[in-house]
RNA sequence: GCCCCCAUAGCCCAACCGGCAGAGGCAGCCGACUUAAAAUCGGUGCAGUCUGGGUUCGAGUCCCAGUGGGGGCACCA
């Protein structure tokens, strides 16, 4: 064990923090913003307290804080509030094995990991802090829920739905991935239940369309899960009428979603999914033992087994028949469950010439392969007509009308568990469902804990019975309140407008403030939430600027997702031993090493993998650029008297410095973070070298250089370039500190090397003055031996000249 | 099956609008300091850019095809 000192003491850090406390730098007050301030939103993805910080949140904070504290040095007004997502299953799950409130795990972790935030240094505003699982911010996310019924965007719905054994709820969409729940990793089963959903599907249009917004401002990959989770397609619905007698309670249509309408002459049967009410429908009554019996047994098997791609296609005949729309042939209906009842109407035309799944099928029933007349080449497919004159015909048949189909389901948001924001609604035997008042929120939890919160299938809420009856705001009556609770998803689909409007009790956030900040410039977070968290904050702002509270369309104007943290090319994890501790890494190797390795290791949207990582390197840097400060620092401000030196030296010193400072300014804006610790090195390098062999510490332009680095510093590095900024002689804080101006005089060079290629190849160099015009530049060139001896007397076929730079002769 | 991203030195990564392939770091090697080692300091090499075509005076960069890797969606009609 060979640990060395960090750079910077933990009793430096210390100091610093508590300089910091009562500097108080990063606090934005509640209330208007000042006029003419140029603001900028920054946000993060709010952290679940579980536990400390781990390794992701090292790296979205040093990336994060790199740009709050960049643009507050360039004079934005800087928003950078922080907050908890602290409402789930964790807590809940650990009050239950201690015995305990949910409570207490949760705000033991919150406070741990604050003090973890303090001392990483983050610039984050704690004056507007917001923990989700307090009921002065759930009452608004209750607000929210009933906002979203009284626009008809909430309702409760019968269906079948998604539930995780394991944690003993139901789960939306989102949340299920290739079959598990996506917290646990239990395999879902499927539950007909009453739950509430949101209708997000009535925004699906707009989710996909307002894209274009976002286009080069949010990662590509990203937007691409987007569209892919969102599924649109374009078809054509086809009605097929009713080819039987009367059948009561049967509509005279059974109608299909198509995307490929010229398929048409091709049908041979129609599907329906066994499961849905179609299916009862059109089931002659012979023939309703039969589904009733494949009902059952479709019911039986796991989503995992119903998804899987190229089973056994399985069905049965329901003996009623439909009419082709053109033909008038009949064609037979089945029940089928590789027909889902959830997409497009729940019912398919059956065309095994155009299709594999449907050829797949009629192969296993023995329905025919093609229509007789329908020309079917093996291997081939049929000769189609154009899918426009299909449509024509349709349309003019009156048989069909274009339509869309989205893959993107309603928002499930009920779940079963306590340690969420109860649903505001009440259930009265008289008035049915009733939404609470808005003057009657929040609706808090009931004080339950330990064995009291163990699922047994319904909500532990409902064995709360004190809390359980109420009257009902219609009528007066005896009444109960629904005991689910909201998925987390909605806490956290709006709190980036509760940090605008810290401590107000009257509204969730002013729409004031949401001028003044909204949309945030950019949000950083990890790309797991793609389809989750991002599409239900899109979604909800849309919907509160259909309410009037927002005027803007989209939440996060610009997405920067942060790779992954990898050891040794896999994720981190306790099974396979890999993980490193975070806390064990600052005390080893400081704060800022650690930032600044993570920085440095690559650009923050790869996967970074903590074998590249060597926050012991960074130490070399830090001390050297500690080293430039003292020495300077110690030499004093001699300049002060005389100005910049005059020697070729110090000019050329401030023109590592200037054209520095520009290129890392450049880099900022375009977060390439990792670039710009590189430059920073550089630039300590040209200032150690200045001091030791050129013009001395004492020399102006030196300290002009060891100035920029330590405001530059300061966005990966803010104890080193505390200190770096003391021993410079100012007074604290660097973080109040302007960014470094750019002379742009010294980055125009007098004389440069332009390079001389012959056939494209280098074959000399020339120096000559930065202004050289391209006449002369050319002359030049054709003078050089190396060029001459090469075209060997002839003339050249072509001089492409790009002055100063570059001169290519071609023979 | 459909869609998206990536590929530069042993490793992590640079290379502006197409213009000398190399900035920075890790590891390696050599040297200084040391009784010795660690730490520290100084120095140093290494690839022709995944493959094959094309455009161009000139391609890591643009275009086409492919290979490899990562990711999303998927009995979605």
């Amino acid at each position: 064990m060979t640990a060395v000192d960090p750079p910077i003491s933990r009793e430096r850090e210390e100091h610093w923090q508590r300089v910091w406390d009562a500097l108080d730098p990063w606090t934005v007050p509640p209330g208007r913003l000042e006029p003419g301030a140029d603001a900028r939103y920054l946000l993060t993805m709010f952290p679940y307290p579980s536990g400390d910080l781990h390794m992701g949140h090292a790296e979205v904070f040093a990336i994060e804080d790199a740009l709050a504290r960049y643009w507050r040095l360039r004079g934005h007004r800087v928003l950078n509030p922080i907050g908890w997502d602290s409402f789930g299953l964790p807590a809940e799950n650990a009050a239950i094995a201690r015995g305990e409130h949910p409570a207490t795990y949760t705000e033991t972790n919150i406070a741990t990991q604050a003090a973890s935030i303090r001392r990483y240094a983050v610039s984050f505003d704690f004056s507007r802090r917001l923990h989700t699982h307090e009921a002065e911010y759930y009452r608004w996310t209750q607000w929210l829920f009933l906002q979203l019924y009284e626009r008809g965007l909430a309702y409760r719905g019968a269906g079948w739905v998604n539930w995780c054994p394991q944690d003993a709820t139901v789960l939306a969409n989102e949340q299920v991935l290739a079959g598990r729940c996506e917290r646990c990793g239990s395999e879902v089963v499927r539950r007909e239940l009453t739950q509430w959903f949101v209708r997000i599907t009535d925004y699906a249009d707009r989710l996909l369309d307002d894209m274009a917004q976002l286009e080069g401002r949010w990662p590509e990959r990203i937007l691409a899960m987007q569209r892919n989770w969102i599924g649109r397609s374009e078809g054509v619905q086809i009605r097929f009428a009713d080819d039987g007698g009367a059948h009561p309670g049967r509509s005279a249509h059974l109608e299909v979603f198509t995307t490929r309408p010229e398929t048409l002459a091709g049908v041979t049967f129609l599907a329906v999914a066994p499961e849905s009410a179609t299916a009862w429908d059109w089931c002659a009554p012979g023939a309703r033992a039969a589904l009733a019996e494949y009902r059952e047994q479709v019911a039986t098997r796991t989503e995992i087994e119903r998804s899987a791609v190229g089973q056994t296609k399985t069905g049965v005949p329901l003996g009623t028949s439909v009419r082709h729309p053109l033909t008038g042939e009949p064609i037979p209906v089945w029940a089928a469950d590789y027909v889902l009842a959830g997409y497009g109407t729940g019912a398919v035309m059956g065309v095994p010439a155009g299709d594999e799944r449907d050829a797949a099928f009629a192969a296993a029933m023995g329905i025919p392969q093609a229509p007789a007349g329908l020309a079917v080449l093996p291997g081939a497919e049929p000769d189609w007509p154009e899918p426009d004159e299909m449509v024509q015909q349709l349309l003019t048949a009156g048989a069909g009308e274009r339509a869309r189909s989205y893959r993107l389901r309603d928002w499930l948001v009920s779940r079963q568990r306590f340690w969420g924001a109860p649903i505001p609604m009440v259930h009265c035997p008289r008035c049915g469902v009733v939404p609470v008042p808005e003057a009657d929120l929040p609706v808090q939890l009931p004080d339950l804990r330990g064995e009291q919160l163990v699922p047994e299938g319904v909500s532990p809420l409902a064995g709360a019975k004190d809390w359980l009856t109420v009257s009902c705001p219609a009528c007066g009556g005896p009444a109960q309140r629904d005991t689910d609770t909201m998925d987390t998803f909605v806490d956290s689909s709006w709190y980036f407008l509760r940090y605008l409007s810290p401590g107000r009790t009257d509204v969730p956030f002013d729409p004031a403030d949401a001028r003044d900040w909204m949309p945030a410039d950019t949000y950083v977070g990890g790309v797991e939430h793609a389809n989750l968290h991002l599409l239900y904050s899109r979604f909800v702002t849309k919907v509160l600027r259909d309410a009037g509270w927002l005027e803007t369309d989209e939440p996060f104007a610009a997405l920067l997702n942060q790779g992954q943290v990898i050891n040794r090319g896999a994720a981190m994890s306790k099974s396979l031993g890999n993980g490193v501790d975070l806390a064990e890494q600052l005390d080893t190797y400081g704060v800022d090493a650690v930032r600044l390795a993570i920085i440095f290791s690559g650009p923050p949207a790869d996967d970074l993998d903590w074998a590249d990582v060597h926050p012991e390197a960074m130490h070399r840097f830090q001390a050297r650029a500690l080293r430039l400060a003292r020495d300077v620092g110690a030499a004093g401000a001699s300049g002060a008297s005389g100005g910049f030196g005059a020697s070729a030296e110090a000019v050329e010193v401030r023109r590592s410095t200037h054209r520095t400072i520009a290129e890392i300014t450049e880099l900022m804006e375009m977060r390439r973070l990792n670039v710009v610790v590189a430059r920073l090195m550089e630039l300590v390098s040209v200032g150690k070298k200045a001091i030791d062999g050129g013009p001395g510490a004492g020399e102006l332009a030196v300290r002009e250089l060891a100035e920029g680095v330590a405001v530059m510093l300061s966005l990966f590095a803010p104890y080193t370039a505390e200190e770096m900024w003391a021993a410079l002689g100012h007074e604290p804080s660097v973080a109040r500190a302007r960014w470094p101006e750019v002379d742009r005089a010294l980055l125009v060079a007098e004389e440069v090397e332009a390079v001389v290629q012959v056939a494209g190849k280098v074959r000399g160099h020339l120096r000559v003055p930065a202004d050289v015009d391209e006449q002369e530049l050319r002359r030049q060139a054709l003078r050089l031996d190396a060029v001459r001896r090469r075209l060997a007397g002839a003339e050249p076929r072509r001089v492409v000249v790009r002055a100063p730079h570059l001169v290519n002769v071609v023979p």
